[in-house]
DNA sequence: GCAAACACTTGAAAAAGTCAACTATTGAGC
DNA sequence: GCTCAATAGTTGACTTTTTCAAGTGTTTGC
């Protein structure tokens, strides 16, 4: 299923698929998240594209671009990947002048990434594009769901899990 | 980032991660939406896990036990994976006895996917324990928001792209 | 009747994720 | 102050997942 951000999300008037939506999953909450994530992920991915920026550069761009001076493993840790990934991640942003890594000078073992000028610029050109497309995708939302939809996926993303 | 379902959600609480909270991205719906469906994964992950199905195994078991009779071509379709999986999928959930193939009367070419009574069975039992996780997630949200907030997701889930 | 398209399947190839091991550094315990 | 376990970042091996190619048999459009 569109269980994850590799797919391409379109209607359920896609004539073949339309009466699947019938069944009972159809109504399960983690069903429609996880497909409404899939057409987001599309679209910013389609928003990103052009900046080339892929989700996970943009997000990481964005936090670094917040003058939040993260080590890698702060990142890691926020950002739910592997440190190894993070690495990958930041040598792209490094290799494009967007990011850089600099000694930490409370531990040495460590850096903090921070961004460049150029990727404080580029970040917020391309993060200018995603809530517009993300307006956009909201705007037939009844109103007062819209204005605290973010607010009641901001509670739920920060919940505990069973564990 | 957990952008996908890949990672075990938990919270911002987590101390060494918090102070990343205050950059930008974590304004962006599609950022919170992605830690939501992490989230929404990892617990329905773990109440599953008892009845040895997986998220993608439980949804195409939930399809085929609404008896919507579906080809595997329109279960790929509707689930957005590759006719390759659905074999898999199917496999296993034939392996184990909860469903199989039926060659489809209307076009020789095609199998149609029923539910075995087991299926439909175990099919029940997960998703009683599923949506009971689900209404103790949800459970804090503002009442107004908590009673539309599948619907929301229904409209968002189906909104086309922008491709 | 023929060729292109299609459903399912198998398996190869590519991509993504996870894990192991290394060096250098830090911090806890004595 | 010393020792050793833990830690940060890194590299690369290994595993898992996804994507793609190609095959057989069937259907459809001309």
């Amino acid at each position: 299923m569109a269980l994850d951000s590799s797919t391409t999300a379109v209607s359920p008037s896609a004539a073949s698929s339309t009466r699947l939506w019938d069944s009972a999953i159809s109504d399960d909450v983690s069903f429609l998240l996880a497909r409404a994530n899939a057409v987001s992920m599309a679209r910013t991915r389609q928003v990103l594209g052009p900046f080339g920026l892929k989700v996970r550069s943009y997000a990481l761009l964005g936090i670094v671009a917040a003058d939040t001076r993260p080590s890698q493993r702060e990142l890691s840790e926020f950002l739910r990947l592997d440190p190894s990934q993070i690495v990958s991640l930041v040598d792209e942003l490094q290799t494009r002048g967007l990011a850089r890594r600099e000694p930490d000078p409370r531990d040495r073992r460590a850096n903090v990434v921070v961004a460049t000028d150029a990727g404080v610029t580029l970040f917020a050109e391309a993060r200018e594009q995603v809530l517009r497309a993300e307006s956009a995708w909201l705007a037939d939302l009844p109103r007062e769901i819209r204005d605290r939809f973010g607010r009641a996926l901001a509670q739920l993303a920060t919940t505990e899990d069973d564990s």
